[in-house]
DNA sequence: TCGATCACGC
DNA sequence: CGCCAACGTGATCGAA
């Protein structure tokens, strides 16, 4: 290599800018631009030999094959796009902005004067005024006035700050988004491998973090009550069930809809996660019980950790310490943050967390294996032997990314695998977007019957020895809605 | 321009 | 078996 490709990476781009070309290369001559674009195939075709010999050293062939392959599916997700309902995005933009108004108002009322309520400085200052103090530290050791820590406070600014937060949000990225395509067809962009562990990422808009729960814009409570809401929080209904004849609730989710001739599917992995879980530990007893698609994770954790069962007084308090663990291992949670999430001191987070390993040993083996090796080594590898280098620092990280990274691997096959056979059999049923364990389709009724049984055999094909069941829904008719498809047998 | 902070998802 | 909830995108503020 006679010269250094960041190095004439970076001199070519600060040449771009100085000329004023660096907003888009279109803008460059043509002669400026096609040395370099020439220089970017060659550096590419050198990595990629590279890297090749790396892939075949590490025995990651199978991964990249599924990178390649799946690489053609993302590239039909975005071109196929996915439908909007631009009436209703449209229209509901009139009562967002106008409860936006609303709430805007009402924090300054609360604070006697106009601010911008997007500055956590001045937010600051305002919340001193009220005599409101933080229990929360942000990274930087200020105050914080995140969510979490507004849920402390107990004067009413605190409220309308949230959900002037979460409802700007929803206008700006998704509502407003929405209108620059103008055919009601959002082509989003998706990466491979946008994240380390092998997850995919989505841009443009973010259909990965499509908001769940509907948004009350009635400021009414009962409105959300009568949805089904289990709270509202910052105007957000949550658990509550969206429907078109409910007044006063507005939902992201609704937006996306089917486009002529199709309806949309949402096929689900059921608590893939904790399954991949189960399967690492290799607890023989958890593995079997897994072969029940409805068998509940945390359900069984609290069932046999503390003895209860469903329909006891503990049941409630007890399933909820289970869940806030099984996640908390599987995020690599110390002691502090699980405290946090199952709303315990640290000394009873503690105990939970032992007697969790008193009676699954093999958990707390594996955990440590992972955490021991990383410290080791400096490496781990998941099923599909995806390698992840990991500085020692963090070796709690590795659980999640074997169990993440081999959730994606299996995703990301199954992709593959419906599309090879949507390709073979020239269907007109389509994948649009992957949700990490989800994949969203839009399928015509004649090809459903034919269509739907395959995509789940595809998906659900063992790939890990634990059994990943998946739950297929159709939408009714947007996102918003699903209702659980029954396969005769 | 970029770090910090906030919000949304799995 | 006490420190660290994992991984993303994007809007916004405000200091550099």
């Amino acid at each position: 290599m006679g010269d250094d490709a960041a190095v004439y990476d970076a001199e070519f781009k600060a040449y771009l800018t100085k000329n004023k070309w660096s907003k888009h290369f279109d803008y460059a001559p043509i002669d400026v631009i096609a040395p370099y674009c020439e220089r970017d195939c060659v550096y590419a075709g050198m990595m990629l030999a590279v890297y090749e010999r790396y892939i075949e050293e590490t025995q990651q062939g199978r991964v990249w094959s599924t990178e390649r392959a799946v690489t053609k599916v993302l590239w039909e997700m975005e071109h196929a796009g996915i439908g909007t309902d631009l009436e209703y995005a449209r229209g509901q933009l009139v009562p967002m902005k106008e409860r936006l108004e609303d709430v805007t108002s009402s924090i300054y009322g609360y604070s006697g004067y106009e601010f911008n309520i997007n500055s956590t400085q001045q937010l600051n200052k305002v919340m001193g005024n009220l005599g409101v103090k933080s229990t929360v530290k942000t990274t930087k050791n200020n105050p914080s006035w995140a969510a979490q820590a507004l849920a402390q406070v107990k004067h009413p600014i605190a409220n309308a700050i949230l959900e002037q937060r979460g409802l700007g949000k929803l206008v700006k990225d998704y509502f407003e988004k929405a209108l620059e395509w103008e055919d009601g067809v959002q082509h989003a962009s998706f990466k491979n491998w946008g994240a380390v562990t092998g997850r995919m990422s989505c841009a443009n808009p973010n259909l990965h973090s499509v908001a769940k729960n509907p948004q009350d814009l009635s400021g009414d409570v009962d409105v959300a009550l009568l949805a089904g809401a289990k709270a509202i929080v910052g105007g957000k209904a949550v658990g509550a069930k969206y429907s078109d004849e409910t007044e006063g609730l507005v939902s992201v989710r609704r937006m996306y809809v089917p486009r002529p001739g199709y309806r949309l599917y949402m096929l689900d992995y059921s608590q893939m996660e904790m399954r991949i879980f189960a399967d690492y530990v290799k607890d023989e007893v958890l593995s079997a019980l897994c072969e029940d698609p409805l068998f509940d994770f945390h359900d069984h954790v609290a069932e046999q950790v503390w003895g209860v069962s469903k329909g006891d007084e503990m049941w409630d308090f007890y399933r909820f310490k289970a869940k806030g663990i099984n996640f908390g291992l599987v995020f690599g949670m110390g002691i502090n943050a699980l405290s946090l999430a199952i709303d315990s001191t640290k000394d009873e987070a503690k105990r939970y967390k032992a007697e969790y390993f008193d009676r699954f040993p093999r958990a707390y083996e594996f955990i440590d294996l992972v955490s021991k090796t990383v410290e080791q080594r400096g490496w781990i590898r998941n099923r599909f032997n995806r390698r992840y280098w990991i500085d020692y620092d963090r070796s709690y990280v590795g659980v999640n990314y074997l169990i993440q990274g081999t959730g994606a691997d299996i995703v990301k096959e199954a992709m593959v695998g419906i599309r090879e056979f949507l390709v073979e059999r020239d269907l007109m049923s389509r994948q649009l977007v992957q949700v990490h364990d989800e994949i969203i389709m839009e399928i015509p009724d004649d090809e459903r019957e034919l269509v739907l049984p395959v995509v789940m055999g595809i998906m659900e094909k063992r790939r890990i020895e634990t059994y990943l069941p998946v739950e297929a829904s159709v939408g009714g008719p947007s996102w918003a809605q699903k209702t659980v498809v029954e396969l005769a047998a």
